[in-house]
DNA sequence: ATGTTCCATCGTAATCCACCGATCAAGCAT
DNA sequence: ATGCTTGATCGGTGGATTACGATGGAACAT
């Protein structure tokens, strides 16, 4: 009863299953629009953004966006390669894998029918 | 090259595609670790569930475990039914697979050999 | 050394969040 | 009506977040 590779089945394959409380500040990290709104920028200059870069686009401060960039940072979604003057940021895919099996198995918890819709297209 | 059905395919289906601050505010509430846990206290009592149970599995105070109940019902991932003297809690599925929905697709957006991590074992 | 650019960090104000005890309305008894 | 239970909401406190401008250190030039 499971035609294709479901949520599922890609949740065991990470080493760490990930406590409700990593899942949590992850959630916190993504829960706020801004921050979304640099990952997104972050992913369409693949590996070649740094902050002055992010700042152009956002109407903030500096700063703040520095600010919000070490949220993200601390959250392990994005890593940071220093390079001469400046530093380089990108989308940290192993921590978006993790985070994609530690939400499936999150929803699975709570709605298996809902965490594998695949199999009831209804 | 898609085997599986994959996120992507979950993605297409619900009405509205869900704003950045939607998204936001609904990671903001899974964003502390009892409320995850609530979630899961309702998951497993299926229907069934009202404010005082919640409260007798989380040595926390009745009023701070409402508090919780309504950050998760205004971010609609729980539904308040009102049933004599006291009210019921259910997970809302509905919600649930919007979320599911809205989530592959900012992963997609994010890192799309992520999201559709089935295509690619290795 | 002097300057320039980049940006993390500091200091600060305003706002928000998590928690608590206390209260109060609603339902159901008696 | 009187009382009991349930739970939402109020008021308050302490700590975190969000925003900003200002500072300062690192890397590269000159």
């Amino acid at each position: 009863m499971s035609p294709g590779v479901s949520r599922a089945s890609i949740m065991r394959r990470q080493a760490a299953p990930m406590r409700d409380d990593d899942i949590a500040n992850i959630m916190r990290a993504l829960g706020h629009p801004v921050r979304l709104e640099i990952l997104r920028i972050l992913a369409s200059q693949q590996g070649q953004c740094c902050c002055g870069d992010v700042t152009e686009s956002l109407t903030l401060a500096q700063s703040t966006v520095s600010q919000h960039i070490k949220v993200l940072l601390d959250a392990g979604l994005i890593e940071r390669k220093a390079q001469g003057t400046r530093n380089r940021y990108c989308i940290s895919h192993d921590k978006l894998g993790e985070l994609n099996s530690a939400f499936g198995g999150l929803l699975e918890g709570l709605a298996p029918l809902v965490a594998s819709k695949e199999a009831e297209p209804a």
